[in-house]
Formats: C-alpha cells, sequence, structure tokens
DNA sequence: GGCCTTGTTATACAATTGTTTAAAACTGGT
DNA sequence: ACCAGTTTTAAACAATTGTATAACAAGGCC
C-alpha cells in the first residue's frame, strides 16, 4: 500500500471491526490493536468512536463501488441485457463471492439500522442506483404505468437480491448444502431474479407455458 | 393479564429491551427497571443473561404467530388464493401495521444474526413455513420443475415481503411519504407481490398487455 | 542547539456492565 | 404461631468501556 499511514490503518481495522461486531461492541481496543497502533491514535485521528464510524462507513460504500461497478451503457443497449446487468451487479455487490468482504456486512448493518453515517450512503449511492434501475423499468412498461407500480416493481428486484444477503445464514438452514452451491451461486440467482421480473412483466413468455413449449420458441424471443 | 409473574413481566420487558437495542446493547439493569422488579431477578429466574436472551426470542415467536395465523384452507382452496393469503400473512407477520411490535424487530435481528436462539426458530417456524409456501407454488408449476427452481420461486415470494420489512427505513429516504401511506399498505404490497409471482408463473396475463387492456376497459367502465 | 508542530505512548479515570452474595421479606402448611 | 422453602432486595465485585491527560519522540526551521 502507498498510504499505510496510522489513519489509514485504523481506518481499514475499523471497518472489519464495526462489519463483524456491530458499532457497540466493537472497542477502540480491539480497533487499534488489530490496526497495530497505540490506544489512544483513534480517538487523536477521528475525535470519538462515532466519527470514526462514520468514516469507516464512508470508506467502505466507496470501496466497495469499486470493486462491483455497473457496466458502461449506450443508447442501443436493450433494456433487457441493462435489468440483466443490473441484477448481476447489485448481486455481486452484496453476496460477492468468494469471501465475505466487510465493507458488504458493514453496509448491511447500516441499512438495518441506519444511523448518522446512513444519510450520506443513501444519497451518494442508493438513491441513484435506485433511479437507474427505475428507468431501465420505464423502458420496459406501458407509458402510463403510475410512478408507484414503478417503484414496486424496482423494489421487488432490489428485495430479491437483498434477501440473499440478508438471509445468508438461515438459508443455509433451510436448503441442502450441496444445492446451494450447485443452484445459488450469484450467476444462477441473477438470472432466476431477472428470469421472474420479465416473465412478470410479459417480456419473456410465463412459466407454465414456456416450459411446455421451449423445445419450439427459444426463451429470449421477444413477445411482441 | 393473568399472569402477572415477576417471570413474565422480566420476559415481556427483555423482549422489549433486546428488540430496540440488540443482546450486546440492552441492559439487564434496563430490563429490570422496565418490567419493575428488582436487578437481581433476571438472574434467578433466567441464570444468565444469554439464557433469558432465548427464552425471549422463543416467546417472541409464539407471540407472533398467534398474533398473524395462516387461514385454514380445504382441499378444494385454489392454489392462487392460498398464495395470495400466504403473502398478505407474511406481510402481516412482518409489517404488522399499525405499530410496530417488539417482537418482529426482535426476530428480524435474529434472522440477521443467528445465535443459539435462531435454531429453534427456524425448525419450529421457518422451516415449516417454507414447506407450505413450496406445496403451494408446487400446485401452480409444471411437474418436471425441479426441486432449486421451486425453492428460488418460493424466495423470490419470502425475499420481497422480508425487503420492505428490512429496510422499511431507508424506504422513507427513498420514497415519498405520501406515496408510501397510500400505495404501499400490507394490503396493496400483497396485491402486488402476489401480482409479480403470478404473472411470473404465467397464472395472469403479464403486466404490459393486462394494463393496456384495462385502460381502454376502464373508460366505459361503469360507475358502481 | 533551541523551539515548535506533529505524532505516539503509557497511564489514569469515571462510568457502566453482568454477576454474585447474603440478608430480608414473604408464603403456605402444620 | 412457627418454620422451611421460595422470592425479593440492596449492596458489592471484578471486568471492560470510551475518553482524557501528560510525558515523550521525531523532525523541520530559525
Amino acid at each position: 500500500m502507498a498510504t499505510d499511514s496510522t489513519r489509514e490503518r485504523i481506518l481499514q481495522a475499523a471497518g472489519e471491526q464495526f462489519a463483524n461486531d456491530g458499532f457497540a461492541q466493537a472497542t477502540i481496543r480491539a480497533i487499534c490493536r488489530k490496526a497495530g497502533v497505540n490506544l489512544a491514535a483513534a480517538n487523536y485521528y477521528f475525535g470519538d468512536k462515532e466519527h470514526l464510524y462514520i468514516e469507516a462507513v464512508k470508506h467502505a460504500r466507496r470501496l466497495r463501488e469499486k470493486q462491483a461497478p455497473l457496466p458502461h451503457w449506450t443508447n442501443t443497449t436493450p433494456a433487457k441485457e441493462k435489468l440483466a446487468q443490473f441484477v448481476l451487479t447489485l448481486l455481486r455487490r452484496m453476496l460477492c463471492e468468494p469471501g465475505d468482504p466487510w465493507q458488504t456486512r458493514l453496509i448491511m448493518r447500516e441499512i438495518m439500522e441506519p444511523t448518522k453515517a446512513c444519510e450520506e450512503m443513501v444519497q451518494e449511492a442508493f438513491q441513484p442506483f435506485f433511479q437507474i434501475l427505475i428507468d431501465i423499468l420505464r423502458d420496459m412498461m406501458p407509458e402510463e404505468t403510475p410512478t408507484h407500480t414503478l417503484h414496486q416493481w424496482a423494489l421487488s428486484v432490489i428485495g430479491q437480491c437483498f434477501y440473499y444477503r440478508a438471509n445468508a445464514k438461515i438459508l443455509t438452514m433451510l436448503i441442502d448444502s450441496e444445492e446451494l452451491r450447485e443452484e445459488f451461486s450469484v450467476e444462477k440467482l441473477s438470472e432466476h431474479i431477472t428470469d421472474v421480473i420479465l416473465r412478470g412483466l410479459g417480456h419473456r413468455p410465463p412459466l407454465s407455458q414456456s416450459v411446455a413449449i421451449s423445445s419450439v420458441r427459444s426463451r429470449d424471443e421477444p413477445v411482441k
């Protein structure tokens, strides 16, 4: 690392500790021990625990966006393709196999129980990201679709992605571990979620029929 | 209350405190103060903090199931109706307006970060509940549908419901509060989520067509 | 060298935590 | 009324917490 300063090391260690233990249970002592700096260094650079936490969250979000960016689209990119890539990116950011980077865990905590650190995250990341999805869906739905319907479908997309992350531990209790490994990879999940939405919007033949006639018509063939 | 014993009061107060503050941040002192009992009473009845927490979680789950039970179905109840009622019940248990009962908040914590208290919850509640949904979906999908596809669609149902609960606070930052109040009630959400799944499975006409039809038909629809 | 800013260290402090203890109060059966 | 068992109480304990302080080290500039 180019910047191996004390401040950077604290920020990194704080992120990991806060992600693992939460704000209250993570101790400044543990953070400084992990960072290999003196106990007083955290307060010296960040004032108090809360400011350190807020900076750690900001740091986490910036890192995560760089790690899983949205692809670049042109004017001719079809909406169906954009949707599929959006879902894939969102799942990558949340599930991000292999491993379980602390950035995502920290952001998840912030979503479930927003603190002061959340506002910046929503404004800078969630809001624009949500808007991109809405724009994609608008292209796939009738002109006169009311705003709240657009919102509901957008949340149906995000909700499905979110669930696999939030309930990851519960899933291992509900579904066979081998099936999880085989059929619940980021790619397979992305395919399924995109499928649910596209079929629901009428851009793919609905499941019960498509299975019957799948040998005749390609599943990617547009309906209109 | 019939049973206003010290033990019951502690259990109730502990549930509320653990739901609000989490296991670590909830203090036995605060719990006992809220219950109006002596500090030592909690340890006297439950041994230590962890056992008290586990009992509180069990208590919460039992209460919640009684408050929002699944309706009784006969052999002739159509699958579409069962699905709609399943979604409505799940949303009721999670969102449970008005108010925000501590039971749900406590269970949500346990889902996100399972502890020892979680195992009993999965075995006794989640597993059977999940199975009911799978049985409903099986009736609506082709015979040869593989198990993992069934599971994925079931999780798409649960995932959408879950999201509105887990991200409730974020939603207030993303969507206008008036729209939230008008269009995101338990009933409206239930209708939307059922809609997504039914259309996806081909049991309703896909959105882009049905909207076009309904807009034409609504013009000369008589006022009731 | 002398001096100032910046960074680092060891230590102390007050507050809060879960848990224990032993005494007090209470209860029901005789 | 008396006593055994149960419940309640106040007080204390040891451990851990965030934060503050003051001494110390390092380096740049005159």
